[in-house]
DNA sequence: GGAAAATGGAACGCAGGCGTAACGATGTTC
DNA sequence: GAACATCGTTACGCCTGCGTTCCATTTTCC
């Protein structure tokens, strides 16, 4: 069933759940980063980088260093591919799921709290 | 009425938007900026730059640098208050309210493509 | 009127992401 | 097996946002 939200409720949860993104912000991922690491975690695997980056409609290198930065916050791995060695599969952590279960839950909260 | 979404649904938006986002990415602002940008269209007037920094939990001159460069994107207008000449009070512009109501109706789009 | 406080902005050096262009390693083709 | 193609990464110079610190202007308070 699909979600119908007004222009002024789907404003105010952007607005909601933005907000508390920026006051807390530990880890202040990019737009990109984060497009990166939900479609990691959404889209069935398997990921290597140039998928990814035909994907997102961006250069290989913005995939490498992003994966750079969020393996070093433990939120992504890479494994080389056992079976064509030249790709490189991108693995799921425990630390990104802990990550996109906690915005999901921020954006459920700020959905129950909009009105129509 | 609230809304309900599930952990899915939620995710599932912010995937969707975020990736159209990134995809197209004409004016690529920052999470911090499009905080800002959300706060001074969805939360009465008037807005300072201290009091923003405050609300965002962030120092000045970040807000500066982002009313500066969201001024060239047109997104946004600053004028000293009169009153008060220390001062400046943030306006909303054509272009920022125009720039909103495209992301509020991607928000939208993306709602109505999740299922539950 | 003069000291103190408040406001927004500028200056500084720093860190990190960007696109382009190369590179080494691996796989494919003939 | 030699030439070519593909993949991810690195190197380079650039740009932009960052926090701290300081400053000029304006207001408030005795």
């Amino acid at each position: 069933m699909p979600i119908e939200l007004t222009a002024s409720q789907a404003l105010g949860l952007w607005h909601g759940v933005t907000l508390d993104q920026v006051r807390h912000d530990e880890r202040d991922l990019t737009l990109r980063q984060l497009a990166i690491l939900l479609h990691i975690y959404l889209v069935p695997p398997p990921h290597t980088v140039r998928g990814l980056a035909a994907e997102l409609n961006v250069t290989k290198p913005v995939i490498t260093r992003a994966l750079d930065t969020m393996g070093e916050m433990g939120l992504v791995d890479r494994m080389r591919d056992e079976r064509d060695r030249r790709n490189v599969v991108i693995k799921r952590t425990v630390g990104g799921a802990l990550y996109l279960e906690k915005l999901g839950d921020l954006v459920r909260e700020h959905g129950r709290r909009q009105s129509p």
